[in-house]
DNA sequence: CAGCAAAGTAGACAGTCGTATACTTCAAAA
DNA sequence: TTTTGAAGTATACGACTGTCTACTTTGCTG
């Protein structure tokens, strides 16, 4: 039976989960008869669906993984400029995570955290993001005037960067807005820059000065 | 007794946190009794020290601020220009990390982690050295085709890419070359795309295109 | 040297934890 | 309807945890 599907024990842990992670824990800090508790479940069903708690981890971190995936499938077909595109991306990514509080947590709290199967998993999760991401911006030539290779690499500091805040996006709905634009801000200074990079220093400074 | 003179328990006890925090483990999950154990004490001198856990996680984050702070004035007086100093500058960081492996993990490891206060503590000494940075760029000109709130901004976002990178920069040394340069083309993207940020999307693209 | 406070130790308390074994419930297949 | 395998429960084990009280050692000060 798949994550998803189950109707029983198996998800009711992993809801748990999720809901415990949300306050002030971390998943590598969940314990067996925390999360039956949580679920209302006898300790030993654990034992009926996971190993341990390793793989315990690895499936609440799936189970996340497709619920990201179905909703960054959505923001396909969107804006045609690269600004305009940035924006309304930015937008729809936030109110995304926002709606996914706890997967948002579990994501940021363990890519850095003490488990390295669980950073791991992550980390091929985001470079997979960001690939898709890098992409469909080449496919669209919304920047046209960048090298693929540096699209690659914009897109995975731009993905670290997005889920980093997305954290403080959750927590502190006063600094929203100023979170969204300064995102904008990142990601289109990001590509503004790179299509200078082959340009010396006081040729940028010549050219921001010229056109003021 | 400050944390940094003491020669007894107290510093034992901070250092073997150091030493776990390290391999897996992060500081929220540190118990009382490990920490005596590693530190060749009786675990009832963990409280000769401090009042609880949380107290504890505090004064290490102290121990490690006050460490920083010396490692980051070192870099005041260095190159003069804009791309000069970035390259310097990252390089130097790096190394900084590289020397305190166990400062770079918790840090990375707690800004995002479970416990508000030791949350809090970090993000307000990010903030100040984010803020020690935009002024030194400031005072010195490095960028000054850019105003300043705008350079605030960048190194809030430069410290924070900086200080990620830096865990993997520490765990993977095969691709420290490639994350150094990878923070360079950040900054300098982020700064020169900052010196366009009036001009239009089409407006950049004429101009990259033209300089080729 | 005496006194005293800080640092460190010893032992015990009630909890929690992960795990193992054995038992019951239940639903679907034969 | 009987069989069978999965899901869930009950109980128990040893190990570890934070905390308490009481005791001993250490080093400094008067």
């Amino acid at each position: 039976m798949n994550a998803l599907t189950g109707t029983g024990g198996k998800l009711k842990l992993i809801q748990a989960a999720l809901r415990l992670i949300t306050e002030t824990r971390s998943l590598t800090s969940l314990g067996l008869r925390e999360l039956a508790r949580e679920a209302g479940l006898n300790p030993n069903t654990f034992y009926r669906h996971f190993k341990n708690l390793d793989e315990f981890g690895l499936q609440v971190l799936g189970y996340i993984a497709e619920d990201m995936k179905a909703g960054v499938r959505e923001l396909r077909q969107m804006a045609d400029s690269s600004e305009q595109a940035s924006h309304d991306t930015v937008a729809f990514v936030y109110r995304y995570f926002l709606s996914n509080p706890a997967a948002t947590t579990v994501a940021v709290r363990e890519l850095h955290g003490p488990s390295p199967a669980l950073r791991r998993a992550l980390e091929s999760q985001l470079e997979a993001s960001a690939r898709e991401m890098a992409e469909d911006i080449i496919e669209r030539q919304l920047v046209s005037a960048v090298p693929p290779e540096t699209v690659h690499e914009i897109s995975r500091m731009t993905i670290r960067y997005i889920l980093f805040r997305a954290m403080d996006y959750v927590e502190k709905p006063a600094q929203r807005e100023t979170i969204q634009t300064e995102t904008e801000h990142f990601i289109n200074r990001q590509f503004r820059g790179a299509m200078l990079d082959h340009l010396s220093q006081t040729d940028v400074e010549r050219l921001a000065l010229k056109h003021t």
